[in-house]
DNA sequence: GTGGTTCGATACGGCGATGTATCCGATACA
DNA sequence: TGTATCGGATACATCGCCGTATCGAACCAC
């Protein structure tokens, strides 16, 4: 019972070096092209250590797919936590646009975080066990975003033209689909706008559809 | 005339069939994973023909995505063509969007067509050839739906609450991104609901947006 | 210190996919 | 009818990667 096991402090690490080296390796080539070698030397061990800690690769894809949702939607919910500090003074359709890509730019704001998002989407429309695990964070992440309109509402007694859950639905949609086309857009002409102009572009998006769900 | 020089009839022919089965088998299992082995097969040849019609994988692939992206356009602006025929009677949110609906459906509606696209778009997230194709293609679509709004707009008379080139935009966005979610749903429970559902989902959720757009 | 356990490295066998080089049959042409 | 060409099949050599089995070293309790 002792077997409750201190993961020798060393394993855990190793796991997470791991799971690092992949997220890093899936987003660059994708998730069929990341050897298992190549996941193990980008981490700095062999393929001894990983059959040592995960039994294939989808299990550890599986694994990495669900930390990165639940950080995705802690990052976000703690961020609604601190948005009752912005004062209920002047408002108008930037402002709530401004403040949901505050509360989006985690997890969609670089590159990396894309690509990755991407790879898990994509294998969302095969795998049973993945779909089932992103449509659950989505959700999530729209009752959060639902939340946030919700609150904004009753602070500045303002109507929307759709209820909030669509409204979430909607923001959420645009911007992830403005992100991926900005990562594209730094593809295609290689000039790397990179951060900046995905920034820019997302953002613009966004306040198209505040402006729209206003009354 | 109708030919310069027949390619034998049968050479066509077999890049045809090659490409037919690779687009069959890249939605199956994905552009990594589906090897040249398989693709022949399925098309009845062996890989001797495939390396005598194509260099690569790649090369094919990349014959394909543009292959498909000019069927996307073409069926689309066909659509356009036989719109001035709906005659410019009633009138409410529910048309415009059964409207861009019947125009959209195609290349989106179909469970392949959904794995294909998606399959270009996480290629063009690596691939400046294919970013380029994509976002081209893209804008094209973009300017055929624009042209279907602005010409409904003058048909009967109607002021939208954003340009025609910003709705297309969003409309593009809210049903792709749906036909995407609504397969990602069947897979997560494979009762298979298949495109009665798929068609349901997109078609709720282009309503919404063409509510929101009109004044 | 000593023995046991644990974790990662090394070594091995094997499979599957790739790309090329060669062969064979059918069609086109004289 | 004989011959040249073309398209696809077959055969071959190779490589990368996988998963396991084994080894060795560090760490633990006693």
């Amino acid at each position: 019972m002792t077997d409750a096991k201190m993961p020798t402090r060393s394993r855990e690490n190793t796991r997470q070096r791991l799971l690092d080296a992949a997220m890093a390796v899936f987003a660059e080539v994708g998730l069929d092209a990341a050897s298992v070698e190549t996941i193990c030397e980008r981490a700095g061990f062999t393929r001894g250590a990983f059959y040592s800690n995960f039994a294939s690769k989808d299990e550890l894809f599986l694994e990495l797919a669900a930390r990165v949702a639940s950080e995705r939607v802690a990052a976000v919910q703690s961020r609604v936590g601190g948005l009752a500090a912005a004062g209920p003074d002047g408002f108008d359709e930037s402002e709530i646009s401004a403040i949901l890509e505050q509360v989006l730019d985690v997890g969609a704001d670089d590159r990396m975080g894309v690509l990755l998002m991407s790879e898990i989407r994509i294998r969302a429309l095969r795998d049973p066990d993945v779909a089932r695990a992103f449509l659950e964070q989505d959700a999530e992440m729209k009752r959060n975003v639902a939340q946030i309109i919700t609150d904004i509402s009753a602070l500045k007694g303002i109507e929307f033209r759709v209820d909030a859950a669509q409204a979430a639905h909607l923001m959420l949609t645009v911007w992830e689909t403005a992100a991926v086309r900005a990562v594209i857009q730094g593809v295609a002409d290689e000039s790397r706008g990179g951060e900046a102009a995905l920034r820019a572009a997302t953002g613009a998006h966004l306040a198209e559809v505040a402006h729209l769900i206003l009354c």
